[in-house]
Parts: C-alpha cells; sequence; structure tokens
RNA sequence: GGAAAGUUGCCGGAGUGGUCGAUCGGGACGGUCUCGAAAACCGUUGUACGGGUAACUGUACCCAGGGUUCGAAUCCCUGACUUUCCGCCA
C-alpha cells in the first residue's frame, strides 16, 4: 500500500496520479488524511495517560513498600479515572487505525511518470518488436487442431476430471511443457537466480502481502476449510519469504526464480480468448522476482525485461514488448512491461509475460525492509516477471512451427526435449 | 485423528507480580593488538508509532486476543502455531 506519509504531503499530486489508473481517489483519500490525523492526536493522548499512569503505579509500588497505606491507597482511586480515560482514547485509536487500514489497501498504487494515459489496451505503447514472422502454409490450423492431430493436449479429459480450462497433457505434449519449465530454469539460474519450490498454497497473510488480497479476493481459488489460497503465481509465496525481514542493504538484491503451477479462477472470462491454451484455470509458469534498493529499481526492470527478451528470442518467436497505460495496469504496479508473442494460426498476439516494479507498494504491506549504512530501516523495491508462461509460448511454438512434416522444436529447446519434431 | 510439551530479542537460552525492553552465552558489527589474520580483550547490537529544529523524549510490543491487578513476559481464559509420541499414509 502507499505510504500514508507521502499521501499526507502530497494530497493533490497522489489524487492526480491516481487518476490515470482510472482511480477517482479525492474522497478516499480525504478519509485517509483526516483518519491519519486523528490517529496521530489520539495517540499523544494515550501516551500521556498512560505515561502518567505508569508514574503512578511506581509510586504506588513504593509506597506500599514503606508500609505508607492509607496513602497508597489514595494513589489507587486515582487510577480508576484514569485507566477510563485511556481504555476510552486507546479505543478510539485503535478503531482510527483500523479504519485507515482499510481504506489504504483499497487505494492502487501510483503510476509511474512515464505510464501512457489510457483505458484499453490498445493504449499501450510498443515499446520494441523483433523476431520473425513466420510464413504458414495454406493448411496451417490452430494450436487446439495441432494438439488434437499430434494427441499432444486433451482438453475434453481435463473436463471429465476437473473441468474446463485444466487440459491433460501426454506424451510429446507433457514432455514439452517438462522441458520448458528446465529451459526457463536454467536460464534464471544463469542469469544469477537463486531457484527456490515455493508451497502452492498460501495464508491470507501472504495473499495481503503481494496485494492479491482484498482486491483479487474472488480470482484465487480459496480452501475455506483451511483458509488457505491456492497460488495465482509464484510470485505470492518467493515475495512472502521476505515478509516482515530486515535485510541488510549489501544483500540486495535479491533475486529469486520458481517454477510452479498456478490457478486462477477466471471468473468472467469467456468468448474465443478461452479457446485451447490461450486462457486456462491451471497452468505452469517460471516467475522472476527481485527485491532492490528503491534507487536501483528502475534499472533492474530494464535488466529484468531485458533478459525476459532473450527468452522469446531463443525460441525463436515473434515479439513484442508493451508499455502497459494506467488503465491496464495491476493494483499494485507502478510500472508494468508486457510481452506478447505473435501466435500465427490464430493471428493473435498473446500476452506471456509481465514485468512490474511494484516499488515499496508491495514492500510497504510486507514490511520488506532493509538497514542502511546508518542504521535505518527502509521500504525495498520489489520486482517480478514472468519468465515464462507455458501456454501460450506452447500455443505459439506449435502453430508457428507447424510444417507438413511435423512441428520443428527450435533449436534451443532440443536439448530439452529430447525430439527436434513432434510427428 | 489421539496424547503430551512448548512459543521470550539475529540464534541458543534465563526470567513466575514492581526500575524487565528484559540476565547470560553465541553470532554479527566497531575498536585495541598484528605485516595481515586467528586468538584474546574492550565496546556496540530491537521494532513500530508519536512529540521536539535538535540534543532528546513518550508510548506500545516477551505467539495473538481478552481478563485479574495500582502494576503482567510472569497469574487466569480463549485462539493460532510448533515440536515429540501413537495412529494413518506418498
Amino acid at each position: 500500500m502507499l505510504i500514508i506519509k507521502q499521501i499526507a504531503d502530497n494530497t493533490d499530486e497522489v489524487i492526480a496520479r491516481l487518476a490515470k489508473k482510472n482511480f477517482d481517489g479525492k474522497a478516499i483519500i480525504g478519509q485517509v488524511v483526516a483518519l491519519d490525523n486523528l490517529r496521530k492526536s489520539t495517540q499523544v493522548q494515550v501516551d500521556k495517560a498512560s505515561a502518567e499512569l505508569n508514574n503512578l503505579s511506581k509510586e504506588i509500588g513504593l509506597l506500599l513498600k514503606q508500609g505508607r497505606l492509607v496513602e497508597a491507597t489514595q494513589s489507587k482511586e486515582k487510577t480508576v479515572e484514569l485507566k477510563e480515560t485511556i481504555k476510552k482514547l486507546s479505543d478510539q485509536q485503535v478503531d482510527a487505525e483500523q479504519k485507515l487500514n482499510e481504506l489504504l489497501v483499497l487505494i492502487p498504487n501510483l503510476p509511474h511518470p512515464s505510464v501512457p494515459v489510457g483505458n484499453h489496451a490498445e493504449d499501450n505503447l510498443i515499446e520494441r518488436t523483433g523476431g520473425k514472422m513466420p510464413d504458414l502454409y495454406a493448411d496451417a490450423v490452430p494450436h487446439w487442431d495441432l494438439a488434437k492431430k499430434y494427441d499432444l493436449i486433451d482438453f475434453e479429459l481435463g473436463v471429465k476430471i476437473s473441468g474446463a480450462g485444466f487440459p491433460v497433457y501426454k506424451g510429446k505434449g507433457a514432455r514439452l511443457q517438462r522441458a520448458l519449465i528446465n529451459f526457463f530454469l536454467d536460464n534464471a539460474r544463469e542469469a544469477g537466480y537463486l531457484e527456490v519450490q515455493p508451497p502452492y498454497v498460501v495464508n491470507a497473510a501472504s495473499g495481503y502481502g503481494t496485494g492479491q488480497l482484498p482486491d483479487k479476493e474472488g480470482q484465487m481459488y480459496h480452501c475455506t476449510v483451511d483458509d488457505l489460497y491456492l497460488i495465482p503465481t509464484a510470485e505470492v509465496p518467493v515475495t512472502n519469504i521476505y515478509r516482515d525481514v530486515i535485510l541488510n542493504e549489501n544483500e540486495l538484491p535479491i533475486k529469486n526464480t520458481a517454477y510452479s503451477a498456478c490457478f486462477r479462477r477466471e471468473a468472467g472470462s469467456y468468448g474465443k480468448d478461452v479457446r485451447g491454451l490461450n486462457r486456462l484455470h491451471q497452468f505452469d509458469k517460471v516467475e522472476i522476482v527481485q527485491i532492490q534498493h528503491p534507487d536501483k529499481s528502475y534499472d533492474t526492470l530494464d535488466q529484468m525485461v531485458n533478459y525476459v527478451q532473450t527468452l522469446v528470442e531463443k525460441l525463436e518467436l515473434p515479439w513484442r514488448i508493451l508499455r502497459l497505460c494506467g488503465g491496464d495496469m495491476s493494483f499494485t504496479s507502478a510500472l508494468t512491461f508486457d510481452f506478447e508473442v505473435f501466435s500465427a494460426a490464430q493471428e493473435r498476439w498473446l500476452e506471456v509475460s509481465s514485468v512490474s516494479n511494484f516499488e515499496s507498494y508491495q514492500a510497504n504491506r510486507l514490511k520488506c525492509r532493509y538497514r542502511t549504512a546508518d542504521k535505518k530501516t527502509q521500504l525495498c523495491h520489489t520486482l517480478n516477471g514472468s519468465a515464462l508462461a507455458l501456454p501460450r509460448i506452447v500455443a505459439a511454438l506449435l502453430e508457428n512451427n507447424q510444417t507438413p512434416e511435423g512441428i520443428r522444436i527450435p533449436k534451443a529447446l532440443i536439448p530439452y526435449t529430447g525430439f527436434d519434431i513432434i510427428d
């Protein structure tokens, strides 16, 4: 969440910047500032009364020790009213803090000044593009047909076992998944990321830490008996490793990578967007996460984008990078670059990665801090990106590399698949 | 699922009603010594929110939430979690 001090000190600026995210912050920011003032003023009173009570208690202790019972009893009587005052005031303070917090988590992150204005995908800026558009032969078909033809993915079987959006990968389809996961993890490791294997279910505190809660409550699978959530991305457990952690400045940046299955309810999605592998309830993804010094986080964001670019290049896919507009960005992000690859038979760009700098927004919720040389604690910046999400990569690989003889595997992947063609 | 024990600072581990934010040990950091290092010795070593230009200072925090008391890490209640044993099991 945003830092209350910054909101209070730059109210108008915050409201103006939030507008870029289509968030009308006028009313809520006003309330937040008022609650913060109330919180402070009640605290001053509570502290003062508590100090008085503490002093009285010490005195009573001394008096009792000296056997001055009458005076002790008199002092005791004085505490009655004090305690009532403290109770009343601290209730007020707790109440203000609670309300303040409830409001703060509803305010999205401020977009970076370089974020383009806009509300829809069409308003995103194309940063750069690369790769070669494939020349498909006349009978080229979308990946769902290829998946059936070569018996790679069984969507109907998934429906039987679980429901729509839970495909069953088979044979070379399954091996391709495994190959991609290993390929991505090995690349990440070579780029200096420490591999971790996180839990696939998280508690509510973790959901709040990275901002999925309360904003995206309905998008996560929730195991109510145990009050645990299936992770929508490895970002959640991996970033939460650093919840309530104070790092040494020289430990930064932290670079972690993790493979995980990801679970998303995708409530409200339907239509041709969800065909085949385009949108699933369960999918595989390798994620990269960095915890960085605030001064360096934007350099790091560039590095992460460049790193993801090397992946799509090695996979020989046509790609483009979008700078997301304010309306298309996630709740918690300050600046996001999306990667899309062209899926030639569908003739569509498919999002395969999203790389974001959250600045201190997540860190503030997580209480992820670092200690400066002069022993002050400061919030870290958190960043993450998909590197990469598998299903749409698979869709593009299948579609773009289809030939009458079979589906060609890109050179970089062959050591991982163990085969160079699907036929 | 059944039974028992436990949860204190970076870690280990004291503390069972009053100068306890907390003994001590380890670690880490700084210093002395050394060509350098080790050892030894000396010192430092919490977080959050307030007040104050500042030096400084107030409050809260010993798993969480309630309660008893003038006063709670310490006593009582509730909850969470952890560990061990038994059962079940990849």
